[in-house]
DNA sequence: TCTGGGGTCCTAGGACCC
DNA sequence: TCTGGGGTCCTAGGACCC
């Protein structure tokens, strides 16, 4: 008997973490909004029967939310942010192999058990968490991650708190009964070709050739295959790989044209990323600025663009960065576009310690090559790992490469020693 | 000078996830 | 009038270099 994913997942989050300071709206519809109240992104059940759609536009729905009473908050994403690290926490506490997937879900590695067993687990998982931070949420259990997904959602469906798909006669049936763009890793844009392909529920795509599925999908929808049909293909990851970018970005809510206002904007974001990124103990190498205009008006003219500096050493602080952002942005920007949307990402990031001590960015491949025999030097064990982590400031593709050369290569990096190159 | 292969860098965009 | 923000991975083409 090998052992089952348990998906672990939060209910409505933000609503139900709204909800929790304030019990006299337990049965009311709540809804909470994104940035700028723009967009309606989390819904409790009694909002989803009203026929509130994840994603719909704050304006439209306004005058339909006050005559139904909803109630309506703008994101706390920090009181979400801790709620979250609670309910890890318990699940952390309870079980060895937890990995946090998201800011409401986590899967969890269940021992070999039997199918009463797991579903009590299961069950204690849930009362835990409920008891001790009073978040509600649905357990799904299964032979791979994306049959624990498919389980919780089951779970979500029928009310039923807790379904385990692995001990569970019908689950051809289950699977002939959910829609083929409901199951993970299948979006939009594929549900349309798997129709094409006469693929259109769960069941058809655990079915479906999976050499065909890789030559005409790609490895992740192949995979995808793989796992519904039992087989675990993704594993658990205890440790998250490090940060490969940070992004801050906003919409604007009327059109800007003024590059005093957008350079404005920019540093506010720039501040925002330095911050996270210290928070995180990294530096960045790249500095990445992007403008757009309203993807929604037809009747303006239309601009995407980006443009990207490589700092001369890495850094996070945040003037150096701020200068070097508002010099892109003048040499991106455009006189004449309404723009809608600015933002900032930081690339090339690496750990600080490591960074400070040991990081040039090589020119060439003689360089390169010295930077690799300096950090092969460490040890026979971090090596690579260093070589990779160190080498941030270098093409992602050229990382990509040694990282695939070193058949050890791992993305724990929590571990690494500091270095000296 | 011509020729070609191999490689990187950059930009842009697609697809997926929460 | 107003339509989120933050991530990952992958692909492709043009410019450029050795």
């Amino acid at each position: 008997m090998s052992a089952l994913f348990a998906l672990v997942d939060c209910n409505n989050f933000y609503a139900s973490c709204e909800r929790l300071f304030q019990p006299r709206l337990r049965h009311r519809p709540v809804v909470v909004l994104s940035n700028n109240d723009g967009c309606i992104i989390a819904r409790s059940n009694e909002a989803k029967e009203l026929g509130i759609g994840m994603g719909d536009p704050y304006f439209k729905h306004k005058n339909f939310l006050r005559r139904h009473g909803v109630a309506v908050f703008s994101s706390n994403y920090a009181l979400y942010g801790d709620l979250s690290w609670r309910v890890m926490t318990v699940l952390e506490q309870m079980e060895p192999a937890v990995e946090i997937y998201s800011i409401d879900e986590a899967f969890v590695r269940l021992p070999p058990l039997c199918g009463s067993t797991a579903a009590m687990q299961a069950r204690q998982l849930k009362e835990r968490v409920d008891t001790c931070v009073g978040i509600p949420v649905a357990v799904g259990l299964g032979r791979s991650k994306t049959l624990a997904k498919l389980a919780a959602r089951i779970a979500k469906k029928k009310n039923l708190g807790v379904f385990d798909l692995e001990h569970c006669r019908e689950q051809q049936a289950l699977l002939a009964a959910v829609t083929v763009g409901d199951v993970w890793g299948v979006g939009r844009r594929s549900v349309k070709k798997l129709n094409l392909q006469g693929i259109y529920t769960a069941l058809d795509l655990q079915k479906s050739d999976t050499q065909r599925i890789r030559r005409t999908f790609g490895l992740p929808m192949a995979r995808t295959v793989v796992e519904l049909g039992g087989t675990a293909c993704l594993s658990l990851e205890k440790c998250p790989a490090s940060r490969k970018s940070i992004v801050s970005s906003r919409s604007f809510r009327q059109p800007v044209t003024e590059l005093r206002d957008l350079s404005e904007a920019v540093s506010s974001y720039i501040s925002i990323a330095a911050r996270k990124l210290r928070d995180q103990g990294l530096v960045a190498t790249n500095l990445h600025v992007f403008l757009a205009t309203s993807r929604f008006r037809s009747d303006i003219p239309r601009f995407s663009g980006s443009r990207m500096v490589s700092l001369e050493q890495s850094t996070s602080c945040t003037s150096t960065l701020i200068k070097a952002g508002v010099r892109t942005l003048k040499a991106l920007y455009e006189r004449g576009y309404p723009y809608n949307k600015a933002g900032v990402m930081l690339t090339g990031l690496c750990r600080s310690d490591i960074c400070q001590q040991s990081l040039f960015a090589p020119k060439n491949t003689k360089q390169q090559a010295a930077l690799m025999g300096a950090l092969d030097q460490v040890n026979d064990r971090w090596g690579k790992d260093v070589v990779r982590y160190a080498s941030s400031g270098l093409s992602r593709s050229w990382c990509m490469k040694q990282a695939r050369k070193s058949p050890a290569y791992t993305t724990n990096w929590s571990e690494l020693p500091m270095v000296r190159a």
